[in-house]
DNA sequence: ACAGATATACGAAAGATTTCGTAGTGACAT
DNA sequence: ATGTCACTACGAAATCTTTCGTATATCTGT
């Protein structure tokens, strides 16, 4: 049996701070606070907030120059998908079917979009006849 | 301009009572324990938060028996669809595409499930066309 | 060497969420 | 009428999250 998987359930605060370090890669406190347009917050308040994540693990330091250098160590990809399971078994009851309908008809996608997701219903269909 | 839509955005204890509620209906306390088979709570914990949730209107509750009854404000539909909404702006910028990629990759969908995300799709398609 | 700017460390307050214990009240059977 | 049982009210502990103030160390230019 596989171990069991890791699912990395940021908080709303943290998740706002991987978005600035996925979006910029290995980043200081600074770099990280001055991505953070619209949001009034505190150099500490990041620099905090930084630290405890470094303590779960969701983000690594580089401690060798003065200026700590931290990134994401979770990729993206992963902390979304848990993101999104997590949802789907608290409000959806598992059913992806279910949040994708809520998904498609809260906020309209673009005509690409929606190709896009085409596309990836074929794929998953012939894996399915595949299987 | 039409009025500020109001979004009931529950956090997970409350969502997991308000799932109860929208699945049998109008419910006692005792009802709603009953329902929450597999987390170990008190009585007082589920009374208690029904209570607050009350005072949050997420819930009304109906004191003329000795028994109050509770039953869930919102519709559910709406409430998943600011739960949706909310993942999607913190977590996928708002990207419904982006969202129902993950969705879809995170769960495999039956094949019926995929017919009917493809009904919708076509829905929306023509949608667009009018519009 | 010193002043000023910039870093990290640490503690702790403030808020929100979750949980439960205790007390009080009403219903009900004996 | 009285003991038992189920219910609500209330307060408060326990956690978690978010935020920031203060202390201390380090660099940099003069």
């Amino acid at each position: 049996m596989p171990k069991e998987i890791e699912t990395p359930r940021p908080t709303n605060g943290e998740l706002a701070l991987l978005a600035a370090l996925w979006q910029a890669g290995p980043s200081t406190v600074r770099e990280v606070l001055d991505r953070m347009g619209n949001k009034e917050v505190g150099y500490t308040t990041v620099l905090k907030q930084l630290q405890i994540m470094t303590e779960k693990g969701l983000v690594q330091r580089d401690e060798s120059a003065r200026s700590h250098i931290y990134r994401a160590t979770k990729p993206e990809q992963d902390v979304k998908r848990s993101l999104v399971t997590d949802l789907l078994e608290r409000a959806f009851a598992g059913s992806s079917a279910s949040l994708v309908m809520h998904a498609l008809q809260t906020k309209k996608a673009s005509a690409g979009e929606l190709r896009e997701i085409r596309a990836l219903l074929d794929s998953l269909d012939s894996k399915g006849k595949r299987s």
